[in-house]
DNA sequence: ACTGGCACTCGTTACAGTCGAGTGCCAGCG
DNA sequence: CGCTGGCACTCGACTGTAACGAGTGCCAGT
């Protein structure tokens, strides 16, 4: 059986109801509050089946209805109307970046942001590595047998790596090795750079190709292991906002995965399209989040894409709303990224 | 009235099983428990006595004793026991630390540890600017009117900085610059520098002394304003360790707290003395930390401190264990620093 | 196809009663 | 004088009952 329009309309005010009094909502007070030009019996038919589908459920049997993670897929994929940002709002954003110094300081700002205007727990990840090009090497020595490794990337990150040298290495090799990885990785790339560090490798001269080669291994794994994504969050004081049933009793679950890198880095997901993204409830793959909805975006200058950023909230979120503010601060956020 | 010996056993009891059952207890119970070789009758009384000198108090009539901030204070300083650190977590500690890269690594490493030994929320600031010393500063051309500063410390922090110069700089000359402050500022402690900047800018030749004053504000605000901090934490969840009563019902205004990096300084207290220090409730300065307690330290490589860490938790925490942990981890990290 | 009416369900609230842990006090004992 | 056993008392926790009411499903009527 299809849903009909009115059905649909249904469906939209109890999600809308919902969301603003976070109570299960009845046929009675859903024609009071939306003019919906039918009584409340007819409500209710169109509720049974509404329930019947799956888009609505009671949570007990002399309760209103409340939807379900499928309701709130429908309505963020049909129904939901897009909720431009008030003039206040656009402002507070370009204020607020504006005077952010480097990247460090718009990564912060910008989770901060999105965290105060969404009202929940904002998550920003840094520009990734993988998609940037490489600025600049710089190896400053430690000690005779160790060396930090200074990288910095077009998006303005800067990456460090202790050097462990297999013996002592002159001042003069180092400036060598300083100039050669400069002259063959500067411009590219970093995904594009393994076989070119390889090749490094290949043609130093014997003396140094210990070092050399030492130094590859570092640069890979700093370049090529993703797992050196970083990751700023804010606003998690937001998650005790609304009743503890928001999420089934307990913090404790989300909490911990906000804790762990890799976690957040899942629930970003890939940085693929610039496409914004919404998982509701069940739709995430994480387990400890299944109560939660999580809208990204990827963000970049122009049209590409370096990073992704988003929210994450009770699953009775306010999407339009949420996804209006995360999809503005990604643009902005691009924009500046594209300044710099 | 002075309290006996035996009073002061009975708070000792009182807050060990309160610790460890989270229940007001009571006479009966205690007398149990402990081998006090006396009533509860007795027990009682001196029960009285020390409601009325302000250690413990009745949370109802007829409900047991908790102790108060100042019980706990007392049984901090006076009643307990050292607890050693059993040689399991000795090596759990050397066994975490041991595989630490580089400066990030040791302090999440670190992070963790303690959050995860002590089951509490963990915070490390990392080793203060202000008391290291400079390794190298290097400048990178990121355009014609914009350098990159890096500056590497000797306990491996590594700090970058936009500087955006008021006029084009022919490279020369950015080496010039590079020489100069290199020159006048390695081995320095970051905290005498300030009057060898002002020196740098009066003694370079005119032609690039506007260049000169730009790069020596953006050193002075990166050296001298405090502000550049850092701080890791862990072990949020462990917050929903234990009933929310702990925390007077709301973990928001601590969660809020918590993602204040000023704040998160200013608990863990001047890096003075390496003295440990704890502090119980109210006696916490920041308001919404009035119903934790917080156990902190200096660390650093011999008997200098670079930073502090410690933990946060609800009052009723296991002081004796909380701070045989912090002080072995703060002394592990302490030496880890001297051998980089 | 929609509506008004009605019986029904069931969670919430209020109230009364019981239970028991824990207390304070006191008289008695060594 | 300090400790103890005994006892009356308090008060929160728990239980059971009853009234309430929001909300439902269903059905007959328009």
């Amino acid at each position: 059986m299809s849903l009909d329009e009115r059905k649909l309309d249904v469906l939209r005010a109890i999600v809308e109801d919902y969301v603003a009094t976070q109570e299960p909502v009845g046929s009675k007070a859903l024609v009071e509050r939306h003019n919906l030009g039918v009584s409340p019996a007819t409500v209710r038919n169109d509720m049974a089946v509404l329930e019947e589908e799956g888009y609505i459920r009671q949570p007990h049997t002399s309760a209103g209805r409340v939807p379900t993670d499928l309701g709130y897929r429908l309505f963020v994929d049909r129904l939901s109307r897009i909720k431009p940002l008030s003039p206040a709002e656009r402002r507070a954003i370009e204020r607020f970046l504006a005077g952010a110094l480097d990247l460090d300081d718009v990564v912060h700002r910008t989770v901060r942001l999105l965290a105060q205007l969404t009202r929940q727990v904002a998550v920003v990840q840094y520009p990734s590595l993988a998609r940037s090009s490489v600025r600049h090497l710089e190896l400053v020595p430690i000690s005779t047998t160790r060396l930090m490794l200074v990288m910095i990337v077009d998006t303005g990150r800067v990456e460090q790596r202790l050097v462990e040298l297999p013996g002592p290495v002159p001042d003069e090799a180092v400036s060598d090795l300083r100039r050669m990885v400069n002259e063959k990785l500067v411009g590219k790339r970093l995904s594009d750079t393994p076989p070119l560090v390889q090749a490094l490798v290949d043609e130093v001269a014997p003396d140094i190709r210990g070092t050399m080669a030492t130094l590859a291994s570092v640069l890979l794994e700093t370049l090529v292991e993703r797992h050196e994504e970083r990751i700023a969050l804010a606003g998690r004081a937001n998650l005790t906002r609304g009743s503890l049933l928001d999420f089934q009793g307990s913090l404790r679950p989300i909490l911990e995965a906000l804790e762990e890198e890799v976690i957040l880095l899942k629930l970003l997901g890939e940085v693929d399209a610039s496409t914004l993204r919404v998982r509701i409830g069940d739709e995430n793959e994480i387990d400890n989040l299944r109560s939660t909805s999580v809208v990204s975006t990827g963000y970049g200058p122009g049209v590409t894409i370096v990073g992704s950023l988003g929210v994450l909230g009770p699953t009775r979120m306010d999407y339009p709303g949420t996804i209006a503010t995360v999809r503005a601060v990604a643009r902005y956020v691009g924009e500046l990224l594209g300044n710099n």
